[in-house]
DNA sequence: CCACCTTATGACACCGATGTCATGACATCG
DNA sequence: CGATGTCATGACATCGGTGTCATAAGGTGG
């Protein structure tokens, strides 16, 4: 790979008058600057960002990890998903800024973060990002002096910038819909207990309240049963429960798309048809599930990309030390996803 | 952040001793080695890879390059899964080798490729891996001379290392599974015309060979409609047409696990059960869908996580210069996942 | 005509690490 | 006892760029 050295050589110019060309930072007599280009597109050359970081201190490198942060040393299944749409959402923006990013991952053990810290700070990265598979309460070792770091997906408790989901307001949101299109009695069948779970109830009680209409603890149950070979069963035992109410609810809320895709089958093994004899709703807008599912899932997005628009629009700030007012977790509201699983009711 | 002559100021040696302690190339006092790594400790030293490299040609980085290579300039929509479950296998490997991985995304825009290359080359990786979104044959710009390459998920017409998944072989061995449960009559709703469906169909057909069953183009249809409004019933007329065979198909291959859900809920607003009116088998294994329909699907493996695997291997080979006779593309095999929506039959 | 400025270019040091070579202190051996 | 070898360490150059300063050529104005 040819130095400015070979190209000085070859263009028969000093080697401070090509930097000068490729940076334009100096007047370059037209006639030099067309031989020394010339001689750049000739030999091939590449700058190298070595060099040029080693100089400038800056190495146009941001860090990311990924992947659970789960505080025993097992292994958990890849989730997948939500990773992916985050890191595109960051890169959207890094790549306007011509800053490069650097991907690592857990692999599910918490005990190689501080490594993989390490090899970023080798890097001598402007800034972090630590993306979490689920929105959480997260511990990570100190950084050094003047390091920037961004959460997404979780927070801590050192208030360390972070990027969550709207999870309340998203499952009001949501409940406020159905309850615009006429819906009154309104189940939820909700994940196991985790923060989610909690500011999605808060969510619907919420809207409720709005609405005017009762929190109806009844109408609230744990849907999640860790896919046990009963789970179905278990599942039809809750909504023959609430069918059987003199009041019975017209429409589902599910804990998640996963979830309601459970359900539909449950229901169509019984006999019910979605959304004739009840309506269903998801959360997380997962598109593989809720585009595909027949009827298509009425859901409330999880806004991945925008949370990874905001990190890294956040991360930009910090490292250009640009004031920023904005409350730490910094909620990012999604939308109403509206499809066919979920009628209008007069 | 301090460099290693803050360190031997610090401990009162000269730099170059301080490197000694670092990479433990050459034999250094017990009490000297101790007030360097205490120097160390106490000023958070961390090495500069970037001065590093400049001196030892070798960045310890491989680039990734994933998205569409669209030859249009349309911004596709973002498929998600694969690209990250073989980055996971990728990562996994190079962590071990202690290389880190820089990605990049097109964003769906394949003339955004040479910017991105290029800017991989500024950091002079080791290795280029390029993932795409599908099973597909592609062409990319011509790289320097003894820049290393790899192709997953793909391959093109210059012989560069490419890892694919093995389509024939998947389809063929989960048609031979079902014919071992006893299945005979075997219908194969396939996706749009691709690579892949190509392939498939070839061992969906090699199968039906090996077993010496006759291979009736009119069991072999295209259930993708692009999910127009009417999706569901045209798919339900082939079905339909299916049945009203004087030897109807006891089981339906579909393109894919998206399909297999698709057809799962126009069976059962038709009022057939799955698996007990006819089963049902899917592809690519996407768990999210496998694992959480009701029942869960039958289907083959797309072994994204071993593609990704193997293609770090490949190109850690290449990097070190070490022979591989492996002809290209290189399929990998995924396995059978055999769950219930399937019976077998006497 | 000379002081002064602008333009165009080069010499040189430096960023942070490491390879090469030199050097001084001991230990070993004939 | 002197030649030789090993151990422990330091001086210096180098990797590929860029910041600082110097310098020469040419233009302008008093």
């Amino acid at each position: 790979m040819p130095t400015i050295y070979d190209i000085a050589k070859a263009a028969q110019v000093s080697p401070k008058t090509v930097s000068r060309v490729i940076n334009s930072d100096a007047p370059v007599r037209l006639e030099t600057r067309q031989q020394v280009e010339q001689a750049m597109n000739e030999l091939g050359y590449v700058p190298s960002k070595a060099a040029r970081s080693m100089r400038s201190n800056r190495s146009g490198i941001v860090g990311l990890i990924t992947g659970a942060v789960s505080q025993s040393s097992e292994i958990s299944e890849p989730h997948g998903l939500p990773d992916l749409f985050i890191v595109q959402g960051i890169q959207r923006v890094l790549a306007d800024e011509e800053i490069t990013l650097m991907i690592a991952d857990t692999g599910g053990l918490a005990k190689r973060i501080p490594t993989l810290i390490n090899t970023f700070l080798q890097y001598r990265v402007e800034g972090l990002i630590y993306v979490a598979d689920r929105h959480q309460r997260i511990s990570l070792p100190p950084l050094p002096q003047g390091q920037q770091m961004i959460l997404v997906n979780c927070f801590d408790d050192q208030g360390t910038p972070a990027i969550v989901p709207d999870d309340q307001k998203g499952q009001r949101d949501l409940v406020l819909t159905l309850i615009k299109e006429g819906h009154r009695r309104i189940a939820y069948l909700c994940l196991h207990e985790c923060i989610a779970t909690e500011l999605r109830i808060a969510g619907y009680r919420k809207a409720l309240e709005a609405a005017g209409l009762p929190f109806d603890l009844g109408l609230v149950q744990c849907g999640d049963f860790e896919r046990c070979e009963e789970e179905p069963q278990l599942q039809w035992q809750i909504i023959q429960s609430w069918l059987a109410l003199p009041d019975p609810p017209t429409v589902i809320c599910c804990g998640n798309d996963e979830m309601a895709m459970r359900i539909y089958g449950v229901l169509r093994t019984q006999g019910m048809a979605v959304p004739e004899a009840i309506s269903i709703a998801g959360y997380d807008n997962h598109r593989s599930i809720a585009e595909t599912l027949y009827p298509a899932l009425t859901t409330m997005e999880l806004p991945y990309e925008s949370m990874g628009i905001a990190a890294a629009q956040r991360l930009i700030q910090l490292i250009r030390n640009e004031p920023n007012e904005t409350p730490t977790p910094q909620r990012i509201r999604g939308d109403v996803f509206w499809r066919s699983s979920v009628i209008a009711r007069p």
